[in-house]
DNA sequence: GTGCAATCTTGTCAGTGTCAAGTTGTGCGG
DNA sequence: CCGCACAACTTGACACTGACAAGATTGCAC
């Protein structure tokens, strides 16, 4: 997309792929790979080519935002050809859906066990700053193939456990409208993750720690009773 | 970008100007522009490219996000050649972060005589609303210059009205900490407007007046009394 | 009028997504 | 053990894009 930061192949066909992917070279079981011997250095089949596609488009999304990637330059970082990318995801959207379809995956599980409404939103901003990439993908509509089977039942996954964690909350402490206290919660929680990956709470939060800072926030909302 | 939904330049070349723009067109015979004939249909300044441009910006934005805009679509919508708009921006992130910018100076007008701090968020969500490709761009630091003069002062501004809402609100009504309320103030109001224009929460608010949503919503934070 | 600066055009280059067709390796039935 | 179908990857091509450089046109101060 930026023709001049992206230098010559040679350039970056260096193993500077991601650290999130385990191993960009394949090493299956130790198999017959020619170290440094004068033929070519890499087999064929790269092993978990998709595993590291995905994991350089992480790096990417989280570093300069998603219309960053490339195809062409993850096929660089994973030592592949330029069309090797569009075998495992079809194109580009299909990339970023699969990262959105993860994501959903991911944020169900981290929401699997929460104890009530106010740990589900600690763990949501939780999983927002662990996970940035994915979390930036997910609210992107216009950068995914919306009727995709396996984002569309990732998502519906998750949001049932938001919905779970809202409805677990006592009627008396979250107001007349169940309706609204979701609303309110899911936007507290998703509004203080967006601003905060975004950069802009930098000033506000310091070095404070997040989970905590988002903690207190969650005390304005629903509060039965005065302490 | 998608090359294969972009058919030839001359599909592309008919007078599919942003609405927005008063008059993009110069239209200085009011005739069609002939296909092929010799003579220029067109003046050779256009009258007000800047501001066509950026309309037509707005609108690839608001319908298809800031990754769909093209300097040569915008070009080709404006009627200009596909290296005009770079005068007037001089690169992709230049206009973004003229948009940006745009955006904040309006958001501060949006809020200059807010009454209390809930009409302050109020605002704040209308203001997404009307102009929902602004706001995408004005959060996304990824796509701008951040030292841009006109995009820090205007942030700044905006800043300003944003921190003058949070403090008028009386100190026993918004909790022991100043800070933390503006923060959740803030969250809110971005995170109900984010989920808003992303269409995340259309089931939710069904047909009902987003206005109104959010006014009840900011009754669940700083409640003084309980009714 | 003349000169100048702003505006816009034309041409070019490297980079990109996507498709089509070919090549290489793998696993499986026989 | 062998061949063969299929998956994984490569090579090549095309239309598109952003960015730059150099030239053409116009409005405007003087």
């Amino acid at each position: 997309m930026n023709p001049a930061k992206a230098g010559p192949a040679s350039e970056k066909t260096d193993g500077s792929a991601s650290e999130k992917a385990d191993g960009p070279v394949p090493e299956k079981t130790g198999g017959p790979v020619p170290e440094k011997t004068g033929g070519p250095a890499r087999p064929y089949h790269h092993g978990d080519l998709r595993r590291a596609i995905l994991g350089a488009a992480l790096d990417v999304i989280a570093a300069e935002g998603p219309s960053a990637v490339s195809l062409r330059d993850l096929a660089r970082r994973a030592g592949v050809s330029h069309a090797a990318p569009a075998h495992h995801f079809k194109d580009r959207v299909g990339l970023l859906t699969a990262i959105a379809a993860e994501g959903f995956g991911l944020l169900a599980t981290a929401l699997d066990d929460a104890g009530d409404l106010r740990d589900a939103g600690v763990r949501y901003v939780r999983f927002a700053r662990e996970h940035p990439a994915h979390f930036q993908v997910m609210f992107a509509p216009e950068l995914l193939r919306a009727n995709d089977l396996e984002l569309t039942t990732a998502r519906t996954l998750a949001g049932g456990r938001l919905r779970a964690a809202v409805s677990a909350v006592p009627a008396e402490g979250r107001g007349p409208d169940a309706r609204l206290a979701g609303i309110a919660a899911w936007s507290l929680a998703h509004g203080f993750a967006t601003l905060l990956i975004s950069h802009n709470l930098d000033g506000q939060v310091g070095g404070q720690d997040p989970d905590e800072v988002f903690h207190d926030l969650t005390g304005m909302l629903f509060r039965p009773e005065q302490p």
